[in-house]
DNA sequence: TTTTGCATTCTACATTTGTAGAATAAATAT
DNA sequence: ATATTTATTCTACAAATGTAGAATGCAAAA
């Protein structure tokens, strides 16, 4: 089961927060915020989804996420990567390499980066 | 206003064609196949969106779409550097790089193509 | 202890999505 | 000319999603 647009905007979160209460939840909205019973019955669906779980502290919850920002997205990536690019990673990373405007000292950077996986083999 | 998981699968199909009618897009489909009512549906929705159009030739349409699937695909793909990466394309270059397991030679040819791009600067 | 604030659960409802049957029309094959 | 195939439009309906009010309970503040 995936998350909805709603649930992935306040799965990020609560990813920022690492754990957070309703209140905080809430405040972390850009304003216009939405109800309370709003982010009430999307915390409960994503706990039905199983992404988010919660510890009783007395008479409210510790909500946190039950799965890693990395490993959602590295899903979402794979899933990308499947349906574009046909399961192609290095062909994913030739186009992203050419179409995105990445500036000099960031491909700079990136190559850097190159290097030391390959060192790593 | 964006495609749902059926109209993106759909859109798939028309730009592996580029160009399509109703039968050909039926038949592209993997087993099961949906009722050709259900794909109508589809098409339909997604002219509404914007995203398909068609050429009438004689009594059936030559279905094509109007977005580009690299378009499309860049626009999804900032939408998720900007979620997870707080907008930062570089950021998302060196995560994808580390945690992506691009073989040696992957990595090697990624690098060539960074030289290249570098060069262009 | 009365009010105020906050969290939780229930209920609700409009919109969007996934899926397709029925009716209709035209084109083609027999 | 009739049966068959194919596409289109209309209608429908269940499930998922976005959003939130009402009721309830408890705790903290006044």
């Amino acid at each position: 089961m995936e998350l909805s647009n709603a649930e992935e905007q306040l799965m990020q979160i609560l990813w920022r927060k690492e754990t957070a209460y309703m209140k905080e939840l809430l405040e972390a909205y850009p304003d216009p915020k939405p109800a309370l019973t709003t982010v009430a019955t999307l915390l409960k669906r994503m706990q039905d989804k199983n992404f988010v779980d919660y510890i009783q502290k007395g008479r409210s919850r510790e909500y946190f996420p039950k799965v890693s920002k990395k490993k959602y997205f590295s899903k979402q990536m794979n899933g990308m990567i499947k349906n574009f690019f046909n399961d192609s990673t290095a062909q994913f990373a030739s186009f992203f390499t050419t179409e995105s405007d990445l500036s000099e000292k960031e491909l700079r950077e990136l190559r850097e980066l190159i290097d030391r996986q390959l060192k790593n083999k």
